[in-house]
DNA sequence: GCCCTATATATCAACCCGATATAGGATGGG
DNA sequence: CCCATCCTATATCGGGTTGATATATAGGGC
């Protein structure tokens, strides 16, 4: 699933540009998908030349004209054939986890900035959703399946939410000085090695 | 954050080839960070030329030669200060929750298994967790911030997982036969367009 | 002997991300 | 009234990632 389904897929919620497409997804897919101008234009101009959807200019009365892109009836088939055909992948990216798995290289200070970042995130995402809850806000009726997206996206973060604040305490355990894991990082050279010989690394 | 610095982090854990990388983020990021061969070697290659990682060859006892790398001093330095400067983004991207917004256009049958698929590949993920719970199955002794992050990823799939199997019926809902929801999508069209102009679609 | 798997490195096209360029209209403070 | 700023809107580019593929050897199972 590329964004050119994901085009087809917005498109079948009615008409629209590129700029609202961009829109749509950050309000409606914010906490699943993410597609920025880069992929949309150029994806829209590939599905138009496929005959998946068709445009017509029009005269902007604010900045540029506007180009507004339709479904074409291939478009709706292709798309359905799309939602049968794809195997449905979940990826998380995630540089908070990254940075939490080398929490003992970090300074308290920074450690908690980190985690009090996330966790305002997250605020900001919840209250994205409860916003535009499922397209209700806009005067779309959602329907089920766009309900079902938004509260598994809520009740994840609320997971996460929970977690990170019952168990942020533990990070520090193991840790009192900064100095003392740093003379660690030192001195954890040939111990590491050796595990690491366990566990396939360096194994000559 | 790229690949580059994520080969940083786990030199940090001990000298590896690009082979053992690949296996270490599969078994301890699986739930955060994806990194193929295309990246890492590339990564290595550049990090080698930066000084920050030193390569020495070793002759395989099993296939082609080996290129074991090693984080040098000033490869540590540019890794905290990179955990310093990065900001810590947590993005998804789910093939899974555009599928589930779109249920209205699935037949019943498609629906069901991939909220069974989905369901199958948490239990995977998360027995993979628990299998290299935090590095310990292998003879190392876990970091606080590595179990942080392993309890982080089993806390949000599990509650990933009670969200579909408590709210997986409510898809149904309003979707008696297929026929029914494919008649409604081709007289959608009108009504559509309507909400979308609500939403700021299509308004010339 | 043959096939499959595991080890190990490397490359490539296709695609995605983030930043940037361009530009007209609305808004609002000084 | 002017200027700064934001919003609308399209488009492109470099750098990075993904996923597949090519290559080569050793070992286990049948």
């Amino acid at each position: 699933m590329d964004v050119k389904d994901l085009c087809l897929g917005a498109l079948t919620h009615g008409d629209a540009t590129g700029y609202d497409l961009k829109k749509f997804f950050e309000n409606t897919f914010s906490h699943c998908f993410l597609a920025g101008y880069g992929s949309i234009y150029p994806a829209l101009a590939e599905l138009e030349d496929e005959k998946l959807v068709s445009a017509r200019t029009v005269p902007g009365h604010a900045g540029p004209s506007r180009k507004v892109y339709h479904l074409t009836e291939s478009g709706r088939k292709a798309f359905l054939a799309r939602l049968e055909a794809t195997e449905p992948q979940h990826r998380v990216k995630s540089e908070f986890l990254v940075i939490m798995h080398f929490a003992h290289l970090l300074p308290p200070k920074r450690l908690d900035a980190v985690l009090d970042r996330h966790l305002e995130e997250l605020g900001h995402k919840l209250a994205l959703i409860d916003a535009y809850e499922c397209g209700e806000a806009a005067g779309m009726k959602p329907t089920p399946g766009a309900r079902f997206a938004c509260g598994f996206g809520k009740a994840v973060m609320a997971a996460a939410r929970d977690y990170i604040r019952t168990h942020r305490h533990d990070l520090a355990v193991g840790k009192k000085t900064n100095n003392q894991s740093t003379r660690q990082a030192k001195t954890r050279g040939k111990a590491s090695q050796a595990a690491s010989r366990n566990r396939g690394y360096t194994n000559a």
